[in-house]
RNA sequence: GGCGGGGUAGCUCAGAUGGUUAGAGCGACGGAUUCAUAACCCGUAGGUCGGCAGUUCGAUCCUGCCUCCCGCCA
């Protein structure tokens, strides 16, 4: 819902803002594509929109991989925030603004929010006392010595003096928010799960850090740094002009605030139906009027790739099938709210089926019609009779369900309501036969039919292309040249999609040359996107192993997790869900890789490997077709443990060099901690001693050893396999072991003389 | 562990406050056709509606148990 009633002639909305920590992929391209839809169709309505999107780029995640970058965390920043920015414009995306929080305006508007909930005494500065995951930044409830939920470490004790924002008052305030206002949030699921968040009981949030100093300063007390989610969430207002003494930026604040629709990704939900709601609320600034998720993308790499690469790019698609292809897809293919799956063989066939053979065949064959029988002018339809009044019904009956579906959010529906008129428009053309004169019909009657018949099926595709025109802008503005209708641009000044009705062609109208909208994608289609982004991934495994080597020392430091995976707007690492969840990996069933569509959802193993590559390639060009993205370097699929039950003969022989050897880096660790995992009936959690380190591996080992049996004992682990979780931990590392013939249990790899730890093999 | 969502044709899903033959699209197959992008049009799908038990004259739709998947929270 986008609350129509309540937003005059206005509307304003928003993006998440993406944090800079990795490239742009498909999911952030899907949330922004959205939005863009909307945009054009609010416009295309009459009604004066803007059309915010943006980058989050503080917090310590940035500063640590800046450092590892080597480069300056505003460097990084800029680089990735060009990226996306750049990505965004060679989608033809409308947005109205693009807000980085590193402006200046937003730095205003952040620390004028602060101040003003400090001076209202919703915030207060306290003291924490508890526990502390240094890996994740995360304050842990419990005693000392409580392992991290998130990554399993063991938690430290820390004391520290931060800011608290008051969110315990706000409980039942917003616990009414959403009471009253049904429509508030969504989809049911989110609203939910919402609900059941704030009913649990709301504590007081830490809005401030001093570990770090990559943000904005607390006004007044610069040693501490505003919480990366007060920050970020302003941006909706300080894009605006909140916080600045400008008329004309107090004027655009006054205008277009409150917001319409925040559009986010599923794992953000909480920032924005609670915390900012509840800072709004307490800063007595009015409340956007809905905040809608949508689902996260799953990658189905099983038929991707058989070795690598399970993140899309919007640019590999637009280059091959085009932008339109892509926004046609997701929004047709993905229930808005919930989860979908993107494969490249859903992707060509929806374009096959729908554009190429529906809506791009339907256009050609009347063209081109009007081109053969009448020299391209559009001929005078004559009478109507009964062929022509059900197709105008069933016009109408398309042009009444699709705008309400369409502002509900359902855009799969409303394309799906729009197809039906496709199909009955070429059904129609079929039973009329325009292009066939039986014996018995006259020429002139024959004549008076191809008239009738061919203006009508314009009027029909004239309907479906208005329609259809935030969703396929650009093939949109080619049908509606081909009709001789100008440019589609122009209409949609003119506000063309508020009186949507059957009509519109006059008799004398010169159509446009025919010329194909979708051509059919052969079946090389999945092949050349998935070279790609083969290649792609390539380039992002060659740039990694070339920049660990250049970290020295160990070469390899996996709890340096240079760049994690985060929402869009990125959480300082306080419920930090929004990780890209891998699924576990079975035999039965090949495992989807889900990445949350709004977050930089790859895997954090993979993005260490991604962001070598970013300083480099922000360098050389900003084109980003040819950037690497956080693609998996380790096939997500790649099993985790040595025991993947499998016979082992190769089947072709795949040589290496020595160069390619040495960049593994096996070594020996003994295990100190050993324990199932809960939940998860083959996994172990093993937390082993490398000598120059410890850390936590996860193996799947637990049907064939029993943990306790395991402590002490020498292990051979990859020391330098990209970080992965599983069931919410981390592994850092993978065991070795023989996988047996017979059933493909494990034997783990040993020696039989005494070995010190950490010892390389090689 | 608590709460919530879900398991329907090869694929993606819709659906019924319980009632004779459970639907759509895609894919596949057959036919027709040639205006069109090997397209369009017509026809064909025999799926224990996750499993077991119960309520009922009757359940895929209600209840209970079980199982699997997922999300939120702890």
């Amino acid at each position: 819902m986008t609350n129509s009633a309540s937003s005059s002639a206005r509307f304003y909305l928003t993006t998440p803002i993406y944090y800079v920590n990795a490239r742009p992929h498909l999911g952030h391209a899907y949330s922004t594509i959205v939005c863009d839809a909307i945009a054009r169709r609010k416009r295309a309505l009459g009604i004066e929109t803007w059309f915010l999107t943006g980058t989050d780029e503080h917090g310590q995640k940035i500063e640590r991989s800046a450092a590892l970058a080597n480069r300056t965390p505003a460097e990084f920043a800029t680089a990735i925030a060009g990226e996306f920015r750049g990505l965004w414009d060679q989608l033809g995306l409308s947005y109205d603004d693009f807000i980085r929080t590193t402006e200046e305006r937003h730095k205003r508007g952040t620390q004028k929010l602060f101040a003003t909930l400090r001076d209202k005494g919703f915030i207060y500065k306290g003291s924490y006392t508890g526990q502390y995951c240094v890996s994740d930044e995360l304050y842990v409830d419990g005693p000392p010595g409580t392992v991290c939920p998130d990554c399993g470490r063991v938690t430290e004790t820390v004391s520290e003096e931060n800011y608290f924002f008051k969110l315990s008052a706000f409980e039942r305030k917003l616990l009414e928010l959403y009471e009253a206002n049904p429509d508030f949030m969504g989809p049911e699921s989110t609203r939910r799960e919402v609900i059941s968040f704030v009913r649990g009981g709301l504590k007081d949030l830490s809005v401030s850090r001093t570990s770090f100093s990559w943000g904005i300063p607390v006004p007044g007390d610069e040693k501490h740094v505003i919480y990366v989610w007060l920050d970020a969430l302003v941006n909706y207002i300080s894009a605006l002009g909140y916080g600045s003494d400008d008329p004309e930026d107090q004027a655009r604040f006054a205008k277009f605030w409150p917001a319409d629709l925040h559009l986010i990704g599923k794992e953000i939900s909480r920032f924005h139906c609670v915390y900012w709601p509840a800072f709004l609320m307490a800063a007595g600034i009015p409340l956007p009027r809905s905040v809608k998720a949508n689902g996260w993308l799953l990658f189905d790499q099983g038929k991707m790739s058989k070795s690598k690469g399970n993140i899309v790019r919007a640019e590999t698609v637009q280059e091959v099938l085009g932008a339109d292809a892509l926004r046609y897809f997701l929004l047709r293919e993905i229930p808005f709210g919930q989860d979908g799956s993107f494969s490249f063989d859903a992707l060509v066939q929806r374009y096959n089926g729908d554009l190429a053979n529906g809506y791009g065949n339907l256009v050609s064959r009347v063209v081109n019609m009007v081109h053969k029988y009448f020299e391209g002018v559009l001929p005078d339809a004559g009478a109507e009779t009964a062929a022509e009044a059900a197709l105008r019904e069933s016009a109408e009956r398309a042009i009444a369900s699709f705008g309400p579906a369409f502002d509900d959010l359902n855009f799969s529906d409303a394309l799906k309501s729009l197809w039906v008129l496709v199909a009955e428009t070429d059904g129609y053309l079929t039973a009329s036969a325009p292009w066939k004169r039986p014996a018995d019909r006259s020429e002139a009657d024959h004549a008076a039919l191809q008239a009738r018949v061919l203006v009508t099926a314009a009027k029909a595709i004239r309907i479906i292309t208005a329609l259809v025109y935030p969703i396929l802008p650009d093939s949109a503005a080619k049908v509606w040249r081909q009709l001789g209708l100008g440019e589609i641009q122009d209409a949609a000044k003119k506000s063309f999609l508020t009186n949507v009705a059957w009509g519109g062609l006059k008799a004398g109208t010169k159509f446009g040359e025919p010329a194909p909208l979708f051509p059919r994608a052969e079946k090389d289609a999945v092949e050349r996107m998935q070279n790609i982004e083969d290649q792609n991934s390539k380039t992002v495994i060659e740039a990694a192993s070339g920049g660990s080597a250049a970290e020295g020392g160990g070469g390899f430091n996996p709890r340096v997790k240079p760049i994690e995976s985060k929402g869009a707007l990125a959480p300082d690492a306080k419920t930090n869900k929004e990780e890209a969840i891998v699924s576990e990996e079975t035999e039965k069933q090949k495992s989807w890789d889900k990445v949350p569509v709004d977050s930089i959802g790859v895997q954090a193993g993979d993005e260490a490997l991604a962001y070598e590559t970013v300083a480099q390639a922000a360098k050389e060009s900003a084109a980003a077709a040819s950037a690497p993205v956080g693609a998996s370097a380790q096939s997500p699929a790649t099993p985790l443990v040595a025991a993947e039950p499998q016979l082992a003969a190769p089947q072709e022989p795949q040589h290496i060099t020595i160069d390619d050897f040495v960049k593994v880096d096996l070594r020996v660790a003994q295990i100190l901690v050993a324990e199932r995992v809960p939940k998860a009936d083959k996994l172990l959690r093993l937390e082993v001693d490398l000598g120059y380190e410890k850390r936590q591996i996860l193996a799947g080992i637990a049907q064939y050893y029993e943990p306790e049996k395991l402590i002490g004992r020498k292990i051979v682990i990859v020391a330098n396999l990209a970080p992965r979780k599983m069931r919410g931990l981390e592994s850092n590392g993978m065991l070795l072991a023989a996988s047996l013939p017979a059933d493909g249990s494990p034997v783990l790899a040993g020696f039989l003389e005494e070995v010190p730890l950490g010892a390389r093999l090689k």
